[in-house]
DNA sequence: GAGCACTGC
């Protein structure tokens, strides 16, 4: 390593239009928990409002929803559009007829912040007219009528309500993400909007008279053939309004018939792009290099640098404290703080803290600080131009993690980072005709993912005819085909690929993945659903445990402790017998608050990670209700974890596998390779046969979350797959 | 004996 003083610098050119103005995205992350309800705050409030580039067109906003039916915004962070079009729109009259304007975000905190941000501006409690509904967390009531939520919550409300006739506006915001959720939704709301909107016709040229639902025969499968008439009468049209921060709204208003689109101006200072003039071959070492030559040579501000994973972080967050002390006193008040999903809450907060005067924070993160979270104080970016992203193999069934080079608009958001608070500077640690190269956007979810879920979701609305399903970007043929199949065996499709009765219906309700639903349906056959409720829950959240590197040995140690001869998923079940016991024990003895810090300590002396594990509890909490409410009956097995096992068999059967001679694994449904990840407490055992969580591919296949079973009892509950051979 | 971007119901 080139000692960082002797002037071994990057060299950078500014891009040719000097200071650049670019459009920056992602939800805006507001203060909503301010106390004071003063006059003069009030008055701060208005003005505010007032000053926002939004608001000198709210007029003409609200006249081009009366007149469109469908709008496209395209607004810049900044421009207010997310917490300001909902209250135009409510002034404007669109919640007569008392109908609600629904607001959908792809994250919870933004629902959250930007919902209590809006109950403010508009002085109303949270929860009345202002509110917001998220999984887990409902602050709603009769009397909202501007409502945030997560567009996964308003797929779920459209099982209830295929209609979804409660709203008069939905403004499907952020939708440039493209997440899974958002794609499925737009075809949603499209058919929706349709339907809603002959309903009213109809109902116009029956002057009144009571109408019933009628399949029209245009070829598309949605059709909810019973409607109560009272709600024909009632059902207006439906506006819908798609915001997007994407340099282009064409892609949106193509796929819905050539719609109008707005622009509303951002606000954002200016940040200046610089490009290395050569390639980096070293992009470690290159980042590197950056962070001390803006260290050394640049004003105050924290730096941003955007890595591709924890690895990554841990290594260059080394090499930065090695080099800093080789630099004169003065000049080592630098803080270095990591942030990923992964990291313990508490160590993430301390990216939000101000630094001490004169000390300088360099943030090294994931993508999380890219959208998820927005970080005080940063005057500088440095984005190596590389990725993480999951990509899916429909054929073998694993998933893997590779590092592929960031979109041109991903690009972008990054060096928006730089210019929230001021003008800042961006080091793309790549020549700018690299940038050219770049594809406009990522690659949207639904190309890459298992569509397993968004399949069995669709077809508990009433979509039979997936291939067809009018989808912004249609997902893969082949893989649409093996999700089908996958459903198929595990018996919620019928032959005519209809959900079945009553074990499609079921699983369509629970919020889960198929297999795990099908194995909390199987549990209550095998008299084990109070375990596998827990098992299923633990295994919805990643990693449980966390080790930090110093302390390696020791956390091995003790997470032995909890360690089941039998597997992983029996290992998770006692981790989550253990801290519910332990909370039982405290909430005896302390307040509930005192219980739940004493939990938390326990968690970090157990090196569990306590946010995932709060995370499996609510899932516990919420899918026990689930499946209490279907009438399934919930008996425990006691301590014979036989049950439990062969239960895991009968619905994991497809991830069955069999060693092999040189004892690495061989999938039986495929006849993929693999061998058991390392931290499995089955990696020495080498038992005959397995079933296991998920497969995945990093530097090899590996199979995670396992559980050792009998080969026989394949043939015996899985036969749709399975046969003895004599 | 290896290493896991990020969401969401």
């Amino acid at each position: 390593m080139p000692s960082m003083a002797t002037g071994d610098r990057r060299n950078f050119n500014p891009n040719s239009n000097g200071t650049n103005k670019h459009p920056q995205f992602g939800p805006k992350l507001l203060n909503g928990d301010q106390k004071s309800d003063s006059f003069a705050r009030r008055q701060k409030i208005e003005q505010q409002r007032r000053s926002l580039p939004i608001a000198s067109v709210e007029k003409r906003l609200v006249e081009e929803v009366r007149k469109n039916d469908i709008l496209i915004i395209v607004g810049e962070t900044g421009s207010g559009k997310t917490t300001q079009l909902p209250q135009y729109l409510f002034n404007g009259g669109f919640c007569r007829d008392g109908g609600t304007i629904g607001i959908t975000q792809p994250r919870r905190v933004a629902a959250v912040t930007v919902a209590k941000r809006v109950a403010e501006e508009c002085g109303v409690e949270l929860g009345q007219k202002v509110g917001y509904s998220i999984r887990f967390e409902d602050m709603t009531s009769a009397s909202t009528r501007i409502k945030y939520m997560t567009d996964g919550l308003l797929l779920r409300e459209a099982l209830l309500d295929p209609y979804l006739s409660r709203y008069s506006v939905i403004v499907v915001d952020e939708a440039h993400e493209r997440t899974v959720q958002t794609d499925v939704l737009l075809g949603l709301l499209k058919d929706v909007q349709k339907k809603r909107s002959q309903k009213t016709l109809s109902e116009s040229n029956n002057n009144g008279t009571l109408v019933k639902e009628e399949n029209n025969g245009e070829g598309e499968g949605s059709s909810v053939s019973v409607v109560k008439p009272q709600l024909v009468r009632k059902l207006n049209p439906l506006k819908l309004i798609i915001m997007s921060a994407s340099l282009d709204a064409r892609g949106f208003s193509e796929y819905f018939g050539g719609a109008k689109a707005v622009h509303v101006q951002g606000r954002q200072f200016p940040v200046d792009i610089l490009y290395t003039t050569q390639p980096e071959t070293d992009c470690l070492d290159a980042a590197l290099v950056t962070i001390f030559q803006i260290h050394l040579e640049e004003g105050p501000g924290d730096i941003l640098v955007f890595l591709s994973g924890q690895e990554e972080i841990e290594s260059i967050e080394g090499l930065v404290r090695e080099n800093l002390k080789k630099l004169p006193e003065a000049n080592q008040k630098v803080l270095i703080l990591p942030l990923f999903s992964s990291l313990p809450s508490e160590k993430q907060m301390k990216v939000f803290a101000a630094a001490p005067v004169g000390f300088r924070k360099v943030i090294l993160a994931t993508n999380i600080a890219e959208t998820s979270v927005t970080i005080p104080g940063i005057k500088y970016v440095i984005d190596p131009g590389l990725v993480k992203v999951r990509s899916y193999s429909p054929d073998s069934g694993i998933e893997s993690l590779i590092v592929v080079k960031t979109s041109k608009a991903q690009a972008l958001q990054r060096s928006g980072r730089a210019g929230r608070e001021g003008a800042g500077k961006c080091f793309r640690l790549y020549p700018e005709s690299r940038f050219e190269g770049l594809d406009d956007s990522t690659i949207p979810e639904i190309k890459r993912c298992n569509l397993s879920n968004v399949i069995l979701q669709l077809s508990a609305l009433g979509v039979d005819d997936i291939l067809g399903f009018d989808f912004m970007e249609k997902p893969d043929r082949m893989a649409v085909i093996r999700s089908l199949e996958l459903l198929y065996l595990l018996g919620a499709l019928t032959d005519e690929k209809k959900l079945s009765d009553p074990i499609g219906h079921q699983m369509a309700r629970l919020p889960l993945e198929p297999n795990d639903s099908k194995a909390l349906i199987l549990a209550s056959q095998f008299d084990c659903l109070e375990e596998m409720l827990i098992v299923v829950a633990m295994l919805s959240v990643e990693s449980i445990f966390y080790a930090p590197r110093d302390k390696l040995e020791e956390s091995r140690t003790v997470i032995k402790s909890f360690s089941s001869p039998e597997g992983d998923h029996i290992t998770l079940l006692n981790v989550y017998r253990a801290s519910l016991e332990f909370l039982e024990k405290n909430k005896m003895e302390n307040s509930k608050e005192k219980a739940e810090k004493n939990l938390r300590k326990w968690c970090k002396d157990n090196f569990i990670n306590s946010r995932s594990l709060k995370h499996a509890r609510d899932i516990y909490i919420q899918i026990r209700e689930n499946v209490e409410r279907m009438g399934l009956k919930i008996s425990s097995c006691g301590d014979d974890m036989v049950p439990l096992r062969r239960c895991l068999a009968a619905a994991y059967f497809l991830n069955a596998a069999l060693k092999q001679p040189d004892g690495t694994y061989r999938v039986l449904a495929n006849g993929q390779i693999a061998e058991i990840h390392p931290t499995s407490v089955l990696r020495r055992a080498k038992s005959e046969c397995i079933i296991f969580y998920n497969l995945v591919q990093t530097t090899r296949n590996y199979v995670r979350n396992v559980t050792r079973i009998d080969y026989l009892w394949l043939a015996e509950l899985a036969p749709q797959c399975y046969a003895l051979k004599d």
